[in-house]
DNA sequence: TCGCACTTATGAATCGTTTCAATTTCTTGT
DNA sequence: ACAAGAAATTGAAACGATTCATAAGTGCGA
């Protein structure tokens, strides 16, 4: 059925080596030579075998990646980043979410594994990194992706998590808010616990401020529906006068909760800073505030590395790429409605 | 380096072809050996190598995914049915975006074709189906998403855009408005041309209404906010008292022109419906009016085709899967902010 | 005319898995 | 104890592209 060079070589009346070398090497093919292959080529519609191709050469030009949850737009940009790096250097990218689920994870590992990927990106779930050192030992380069390698083990590309942490809640002090909650969750997740982390240096320097934690059981927009309605129900004595949720699909559901609840407003009764900075944070409801990462920038940055250690082989350098967050301050902590917002 | 089925059949004194049935039927050999095989498996960290797998096979376990726009949610929730479908099947998905380029269409084509995929799923820019119809004829499956087959040759999975669109005119008309406007492009996307050409219908059928189309040279949130000036700025007596625009992301982006601009509200001086129900246009600063699609479905559904017709080889039988659409009234056309919203 | 260097082309071996016809081993009933 | 049939195992062939050592062809100066 299908067409091999085998096929193109009989009707070119050229060895199989020679089409080979048409397709990889024109240059050292005599010109009419080329010439002629190619006509078949495309006379025959002969399509490359990518499988034997790889089994020959023993990797893929693919990178996979995993993230969290493919369907936040954080990690959208992040794979829209990374895709568009990977496709400048001529490999593809397989993207696949663990969605919470170390299960999921390992899946996905192996996937990329079986398919002799020619590098992991990975977020990674659980704070075991043993597949990864297994994998990397089999010759699979790794690089992390949103999330530091606290030993440098491995390549990374992280945003400063504990930093952005602390901007938030201690944008939420300055504007007066001392009941702080914090929203996050699966504990699993490293990102989740810096960011709480540097909330709670921000909040113990102040000497009447307290944070209290709410435990998130996924980041997700139904998530922080649930959790909205609870805080909504709270008696006014035991409600906290500030939100700062661990990225912006929480923070969307708690404002949703709150709207359709109808009996609280923000900010006034309860201010509300986010995480990630995602396209619909600032056109939302009511604009939230959050905290920015460069998103396509650390999926380029990760395939960067990615390509610098697959290059340089066993005695890679691991590079640490860390970028600082920014917080971008909007209606859900004060600022009117209306008003022109920071870009 | 890597452990072959070789390795490990040396190592556990069986055949090579015995490790193979191990590993693809274990039913068929004796339960001691199995047992003793998997040991050694385990011991030697063996793992399949999935190109060879291929080679032998012929075709990969994976379909090939083009959608439109791979940072729009409405294509992240047909992957993410799409990817979940096909992973119970033991199937993986490989997604790309076209991004509103055929070339890129084509590319993504091109490397599916050499990937052997087992099937493409396809939300094709191009009226041009003959691409397709080649990638047929070769042996691969095809079958199209959110895209209605005219002349039923391939299977597909759409919702009814002509109907959406009259759904959401009509309802504009509905609340007593006239001049209404039509933002989406470009026109080479049949799915806007559907929605423009339903809205036309609604239109048309009441006496003094209009219906004025603006061009838009992509389905973004950018290019909604560009437009969105450009309404903001028109004097009231050419102003549209009420916008359809051809996706979600659009009409997020016209609502934070309008808003930062700040001279209109909507819905008093401009109503505004969107389309795709997207989790976000609920959630935004306006809750938008929007015409719901079940993208998820979507995504499980033509995965579901797709399995049907690989299964049944040539004469397979093309199934055109047509859902209906729902229009989701919210506060961008009149309800109460605040209320209540419909489910 | 010969020899040397250089350009082209060749085709067998290779990658690792699966398949399947052939062979060996095990059960059973008599 | 033996034949017949079932169960288990074997190993060579095949998938299709790439590589590389080798061979064939060309040009040119002596």
């Amino acid at each position: 059925m299908a067409i091999s060079v085998r096929d193109v070589a009989r009707e070119a009346g050229v060895s199989v080596g020679t089409v080979s070398n048409v397709l990889n090497r024109p240059e050292v093919v005599a010109p009419a030579t080329v010439t002629r292959v190619q006509a078949v080529i495309e006379r025959l519609d002969f399509v490359r075998n990518d499988a034997a191709r790889q089994l020959r050469g023993g990797r893929s030009r693919s990178f996979g990646l995993v993230v969290l949850d493919a369907r936040n737009p954080f990690f959208m940009d992040i794979t829209h980043g990374a895709q568009s790096r990977a496709l400048e250097s001529g490999y593809t990218v397989l993207m696949g979410a663990s969605d919470d689920s170390s299960h999921n994870e390992q899946r996905l590992l192996d996937l990329f594994e079986e398919q002799r990927v020619a590098g992991v990106l990975i977020s990674p779930l659980q704070t075991d990194l043993s597949r990864l050192w297994k994998l990397r030992d089999s010759g699979t380069p790794v690089v992390m992706v949103d999330r530091g390698s606290g030993d440098r083990s491995f390549s990374s590309v992280s945003v400063d998590d504990v930093a952005g942490g602390l901007m938030a809640a201690q944008h939420l002090i300055d504007i007066g808010r001392r009941r702080i909650a914090f929203i996050g969750g699966p504990v699993e997740i490293e990102q989740v616990r810096h960011r709480l982390e540097g909330a709670q240096a921000a909040v113990s320097a102040v000497g009447d401020a307290t944070l209290e934690v709410f435990t998130a059981r996924s980041l997700s927009v139904l998530e922080g529906r649930r959790i909205g309605f609870e805080l909504a129900q709270l008696p006014s004595n035991k409600r906290p006068d500030a939100v700062f949720a661990a990225n912006d699909l929480l923070a969307l559901g708690i404002l949703q909760a709150i709207m359709i609840d109808g009996t609280l407003r923000v900010p006034d009764d309860i201010a509300l800073v986010g995480y990630d900075d995602i396209d619909f944070a600032r056109s939302s409801i009511v604009p939230i505030t959050s905290v920015r990462q460069p998103a396509v920038e650390i999926g380029r940055t990760a395939v960067e590395l990615m390509l610098r250690e697959a290059q340089a082989g066993e005695d890679a350098v691991r590079e640490q790429f860390v970028f600082a967050p920014k917080l971008m301050v909007r209606a859900s902590t004060g600022i009117a409605p209306g008003a022109t917002e920071q870009h």
